[in-house]
RNA sequence: CGGGAUGUAGCGCAGCUGGUAGCGCACGUGCUUUGGGAGCAUGGGGUCGGGGGUUCAAGUCCCCCCAUCCCGACCA
């Protein structure tokens, strides 16, 4: 392709709506362009990266005998009242009408329109297992898009959905796609971790995310370089450190207008970690106490499903509830004689503590040398806090790290939440009807562009892996009007095109720096530079992901450029 | 959905106490230049986000709306 006519406006400046690397480079080289807040168009060089990914996606998904099809985006309203989703969804889901009032939606998600097919195409269990994916625009009105392409509106996704006589066989499933999914986000030159991820409001199990190491991921991520456990911040655990000390007498101490655990600290000079912090909360109606390490934070998703409520069903006690329920003012709440009905729930840590400090429930006053079990009793003994960086693995002791990522893949087992709401059964060879158990699997591929360049990418621009780059090679005469540099030039383009190797010429009439920075900026993997030494017969090629540069005969141009494309090629599959 | 900010040429921005809009880059033309975003000359390009109000006069002041970005909440 010559850059004197390929679509690519490249931006001098940064783009005054970009904030993160992957957004702002998208724009500056030219990839892509906002069509409204959350919503984006490609261009050719942004599609030829699309297309890469999507290819190595089928591919892998091929490999473990999936089998592609293709779902409409528009979708009746019927299949989402059926499971009951389509009021779930809420304003979340795209929904609109056709000229007869019917209700329809953009589809957020699949799993009813791969439910409804198989229900009615499958019925033997001599037709499972099966695996259906699908590449197709996904819907969703996020409730605050951002970071350019990483939460849009409107994105590609690859969504996977297996179907199998029992668990057995969803494991089987579930293990090909965890293998794709590896074998994807390696060729694709991803550092990434999979993490174990709270499955969320809509139930499955063995919920794994694919997790791409950055600081702009919107995921929190626990993990072990010891032993490799790797969780997110909703699921990670610890291990509890116990304290065999004397338990000494319960004593009250007058603490005059200390209510937060900072001010505790300075007012007894004591480390936080003695302290014990109750929160409470109001559940689904109902008063909850929860009780975590004064230095230790409570994390909602734990505690939502230790109670097995959901989200919007709990809050943070208002002021008159703590007081009603602690008889003082907010600041000195303890599990010890609080009024009325309230659940108590305590961390799995506290147990092992000893001889700490609770708020007294009465204005002013703090308790000091309490003691799980002799003082109080919780109702519920849960793992309940947020682990931080230095915390124990829970699988092999070593100190946890804390990181962020963004998620770009999600497998989980649905099991028969799905084919039981939709009734897609198929007969056993007893002639007994069973519910399917199903599995899903996604990738978000636009995210995956853009976790790409997050992790390749420098001052100067992109530096994309060979196995995703839009093109393989950059020609560049420095000066067309040379007609030496100009006809060599032509010369290795055309030979590089007949090797099958994809590449760009820039035969634009514009000066080097312009050619150079722009060549950069779009990360082409190889450069040809066609310059002044071409009267001695070389020229330079250079490699975007290092500052060398090789000088070369002309004549040996293009058999280097096809050894260093193929070796990287072959590094990344 | 709460908090904050911003909307002026394709992009990045300036425009004070109101007086009828400008800079850099980009774009067109001509000449010179040609290895890291050239120089000179010349030219074109604006419903100043929208609506209403105050005023002799509004990009500028007031009200409403819209859009975009950031933080938070949310994310099946």
């Amino acid at each position: 392709m010559r850059l004197s006519q390929l679509l690519m406006p490249t931006l001098r400046e940064v783009p005054a709506d970009a904030e993160i690397p992957s957004h702002v480079l998208m724009l500056k080289a030219g990839l892509m362009r906002k069509l409204a807040a959350g919503i984006y168009v490609y261009l050719p060089l942004g599609k030829r990266v699309l297309k890469k990914v999507e290819e190595i996606v089928r591919e892998e998904m091929d490999r473990e005998g999936s089998q592609e099809v293709l779902m409409s985006a528009l979708i009746p309203a019927e299949l989402f009242k059926e499971t009951g989703r389509w009021d779930v969804f809420g304003p979340e889901m795209f929904k609109l009408k056709d000229r007869n009032e019917r209700d329809f939606c953009l589809g957020p998600t699949h799993e009813e329109v791969f439910t409804d097919l198989v229900r009615n195409e499958v019925k033997s269990y001599r037709q499972l297992p099966l695996i259906l994916y699908q590449i197709q625009t996904k819907f969703r009105d996020e409730r605050r898009p951002r970071f350019g392409v990483m939460r849009s509106r409107e994105f590609i996704m690859k969504d996977a959905y297996s179907f199998d006589a029992d668990w057995e066989g969803l494991d089987e499933s579930f293990n090909k796609m965890y293998r794709a999914y590896c074998r994807i986000f390696d060729r694709c030159g991803l550092k990434y971790l999979v993490v174990e991820a709270d499955p969320g409001a809509m139930g499955g199990r063995d919920s794994k995310e694919f997790m791409v190491i950055s600081s702009v991921g919107e995921a929190v991520i626990a993990y072990c370089d010891s032993c490799g456990y790797a969780a997110n911040e909703e699921k990670a655990e610890c291990l509890i450190e116990s304290r065999d000390e004397e338990m000494l007498e319960i004593e009250k101490v007058y603490t005059p207008n200390v209510k937060t655990i900072e001010e505790l600290v300075d007012f007894l000079k004591i480390s936080p970690s003695k302290f014990v912090k109750t929160l409470i909360y109001k559940a689904k109606g109902k008063v909850v106490a929860a009780l975590v390490r004064g230095d230790r934070d409570i994390n909602e998703t734990k505690l939502l499903n230790v109670l097995g409520i959901r989200e919007e069903e709990l809050e943070l006690a208002d002021g008159p509830l703590v007081e009603e329920v602690t008889g003082a003012k907010v600041g000195f709440a303890g599990p010890l004689g609080l009024k009325g009905e309230v659940t108590l729930v305590v961390d799995s840590e506290i147990p092992q503590l000893r001889n700490f400090i609770v708020g007294a429930n009465e204005t002013d006053y703090h308790i000091k040398n309490v003691n799980y079990g002799r003082d109080f009793k919780g109702d519920i003994v849960a793992d309940i806090k947020s682990v931080v960086e230095g915390d124990r693995c829970p699988r092999c002791g070593a100190p946890l790290k804390i990181a962020r990522g963004i998620e770009v893949g999600h497998i989980f087992k649905l099991g028969t939440k799905y084919s039981e709401a939709l009734g897609a059964t198929y007969t056993d060879e007893e002639g007994n009807e069973k519910p399917i158990v199903m599995g899903c699997y996604g990738i978000g591929i636009n995210r995956t562009v853009a976790a790409i360049i997050e992790q390749h990418h420098d001052e100067k621009g992109i530096i994309w892996p060979m196995s995703v780059a839009p093109y393989h090679v950059i020609v560049v005469p420095v000066n067309v009007s040379d007609e030496e540099q100009k006809q060599i030039a032509e010369k290795i383009y055309n030979k590089l095109l007949e090797e099958k190797l994809e590449v760009l010429i820039d035969d634009r009439d514009v000066r080097a720096g312009v050619k150079f920075n722009d060549a950069d900026l779009i990360g082409i993997p190889v450069r040809v530079t066609i310059g002044k030494k071409v009267k001695e017969g070389i020229v330079e090629i250079k490699l975007r992901e290092r500052e060398e540069v090789e000088e070369v005969k002309v004549e040996e141009a293009v058999r280097r450029v096809k050894q260093i494309v193929e070796e990287k090629l072959r590094e990344l599959s």
